[in-house]
DNA sequence: GGACCGAGGTAAGGTAAGTTACCGTTCCGG
DNA sequence: CCGGAACGGTAACTTACCTTACCTCGGTCC
């Protein structure tokens, strides 16, 4: 057996089943009551292969959070959203928004991070920087453009974009952040999604046709 | 009451601190995190004192975040909102969110329950019902209220509900609860409260003025 | 005034968990 | 084919901590 590709699991393979064991364990208990032996248990193995890949418990948490944060914030990427169409560009960035807040994974690195945020300053600010603070900014780019082009009006771009942001969170993504909805099916997603944006360009307020207004 | 004002502290005296302590410590690492003999550090005297009262660590976390839920969250009873304006309803609601909000004793609780919502699933229920639940149900019947006034249009209202109080907690919110951001000056507050407001009824979408009269 | 009683303090039991010393095993270079 | 270096498993070390047995002390009631 001392051929060559037998059955021994490449440095990337070990280093890629600790990460996938330790999300599944930080992810649910949470930082401080969860152990490495549990990790262990899920892997097989020693906690000496943990100790020699990451240093140590922190170690590993930090590379956690942030291997799993950049993963599913990738989908936050909104670059290339088209700009010709607000109201479409909103849905579409509403909808990515929406499907990377509910995934399982960045719930998860979200219930930890809010927690350990104080042990771990720095990830929490990485977290924001790289997931909510950047959407918040690319999405306020494409309201000043609207902007320019007179599509809307609106003072500060970076508080409307905020809102939006956190209208379409929702105590929906509350909700299941608490473990008080199972799981949200695409239609309510959708549902949440298009409702959110018609709002945040409509507002509620009935208006019979062009006749009058009221105060501001 | 023999000796009457000598300084033996009181039973609920004793309780009161021991939760305050409990809940500087609980609120700030977490329930795993912490440990008993970190809340005796604070008050002095024994271990056997709390388990005297509360029968244990889990018992002393779950009186901790009842009563520290139920004291943050008596603001939000909305029951006398003026209807009458509905502008006004909005931004006296939604003040009194915000403060409930960013208040340390809620962000404390909302910090661990969420991470804590696995363990404590009862927690998390009965903070969202008497919390974000019962204050998105109350403006579900305000935004009802409007409707059959004629004063708003929208077709779900407890959507549109969840929509609002997401929209005032907003990314503003995320920050506090992260740690990124010191302190809100009123001020601030203000601004995001009276922008999400004006959003939510008017949209941000640009209107030419009805040719009749838009200046004010 | 003396005896019961409960609250509060001391200290230890027992367990769980992060970390590491030690050793076998595997793979590569000479 | 051989020496060594790196990897990984066993098991122990140490510490932290929840919980509780035991004791002291002050107060109350007869």
């Amino acid at each position: 057996m001392a051929a060559h590709a037998a059955k021994r699991p490449t440095h990337d393979e070990r280093r890629a089943a600790m990460l996938e064991a330790a999300a599944a364990v930080f992810f649910e208990h949470g930082y401080a009551a969860t152990s490495i032996d549990a990790i262990i248990e899920r892997i097989g193995g020693s906690k000496r292969t943990i100790y020699n890949e990451f240093g140590s418990k922190e170690g590993l948490f930090t590379a956690l959070v942030t291997e799993s944060a950049d993963k599913a914030l990738a989908a936050l990427r909104v670059d290339e959203v088209d700009q010709r169409d607000l109201r479409q560009a909103l849905l579409e960035f509403a909808k990515r928004l929406m499907d990377v807040y509910i995934s399982p994974t960045l719930l998860g690195v979200f219930r930890t991070i809010v927690t350990e945020a104080q042990r771990f300053p720095d990830l929490a600010r990485a977290f924001y920087d790289k997931g909510p603070g950047r959407a918040a900014q690319r999405l306020c780019e494409v309201l000043e453009a609207a902007q320019t082009r007179g599509e809307v009006q609106l003072e500060d771009c970076a508080i409307a974009a905020d809102h939006f942001m956190g209208m379409v969170r929702d105590n929906f993504h509350l909700r299941i952040l608490l473990g008080l909805r199972p799981e949200p099916t695409p239609e309510a997603v959708e549902a949440v999604v298009v409702s959110a944006v018609d709002i945040f360009l409509d507002g509620i307020r009935y208006r019979r046709p062009p006749a009058s207004m009221l105060d501001k």
